[in-house]
DNA sequence: TAGATTGTTAATCGATTAACAATC
DNA sequence: TAGATTGTTAATCGATTAACAATC
């Protein structure tokens, strides 16, 4: 599993682990549960029961935003979310482009929570001319030799691929060659990228696998 | 982070880790592919060096399987594609009911690999009187009240929500009252579950925070 | 003040890796 | 036989948890 390299950044800041960042995620949508019911503050305490995690570990979690919680109230819940928002960089939107116009390709096209994630699909792509030109969810499909053009045009550096199995490493391997740096991927396939790509699979196939083992 | 407890079956054997557990879905993945190619025995360190992965914990995690390898030679392919097949049940399939037809919900009914997996979606529930009635991708889409009985009636031990965020935590809780014990959720809530169920979050929020984090 | 809660340093636990003997 | 590879036992490493001092 190749660690991806630490982006300098502040040399201060302790790097945060994989687990911790997945995290964040999790407390942000508790938080704006709780802000919309008026709550002020909340502690590690009350959101850890919530979450099922330790205090401790909660607390850990959100060091790394550099927040300071206040002994005996807590965080402030607003400050709380606009720290993990401007940690996970969802302040600013980050464009991606989508490969594999297909069932799965067309939902995610349509899925609104990504905006809420800071990520905004622009365009999709497919090397199937009947689906080249149409529009999905309002966004246009483009032939699929047009992707590395308009990804360095745009200088895109996120790719999802939603693609069948077989072609997942040539897609990849093109979004590589087009400047793409970081990739989603929905196929069942390990890629291989060079050192500084970031690749996170959406593994369908492991969580069905943990989900059957639990009933049998 | 409620680790379930161990489904007794066999003493002797030790419980497979989680982590373990959904990388066995990445081997069967790539032996097929192999075995495509007419190769009869494969070793470890090929598998690691393929897969970004060091041979020992190919190993071990093969192991798991029971399977035995043969030093010099390594494993058959196919012996090997068919024991962890076996080992995560993928032999028999296992039936499934989706909550809530949106937009990836449909993708999902569509989604083929499923039964790769062992898994078959056999109908879908939405709350939505304008979509009861319809049929996706073959699928039918019933009412949600009649979640309960068909789940019941059906013997069905496996539930996929699809719905918002907003409605995931009561959706989960119809599906436990019927007797669901595995549950795929796609919402970014977290979900509280009893004892005895087991949840696998496909968190979109997670993986995305981690490549954003990667390109700033 | 007393007590809840934060923040930090130390201990634990589990997964991964290393070392090495067994074997075809 | 020699060497590659398996399988197992020990060492390492990193994440989580525990302990505890600081503080509002």
């Amino acid at each position: 599993m190749n660690k991806k390299k630490e982006a300098a950044g502040d040399a201060a800041l302790k790097t945060i682990s994989e687990p911790a960042l997945k995290r964040l995620p999790l407390y942000h949508q508790y938080l704006k549960k709780v802000h919309s019911t008026g709550m002020q503050d909340i502690s590690c305490t009350r959101i850890a029961e919530e979450l099922n995690l330790t205090p401790i570990l909660v607390r850990k979690d959100i060091a790394y935003t550099s927040i300071q919680g206040k002994p005996k109230t807590g965080y402030s819940v607003e400050a709380l979310i606009t720290a993990i928002e401007d940690f996970l960089g969802w302040k600013n939107t980050n464009e991606a482009l989508l490969v594999g116009a297909g069932n799965l390709g067309n939902a995610l096209l349509g899925y609104r929570q990504f905006n809420e994630y800071g990520l905004s699909i622009i365009a999709a792509f497919d090397s199937d001319k009947a689906k080249v030109g149409t529009t999905v969810h309002g966004k246009k499909v483009f032939d699929i030799d047009r992707f590395e053009n308009i990804t360095q045009r745009l200088k895109i550096k996120i790719g999802i691929i939603t693609v069948s199995a077989d072609s997942a490493q040539e897609v990849s391997d093109m979004m590589v060659r087009s400047g793409i740096t970081a990739i989603l991927n929905f196929t069942p396939v390990k890629i291989s990228v060079p050192d500084g790509v970031t690749v996170q699979q959406v593994n369908l196939a492991s969580s069905i696998a943990i989900l059957i083992r639990s009933i049998e």
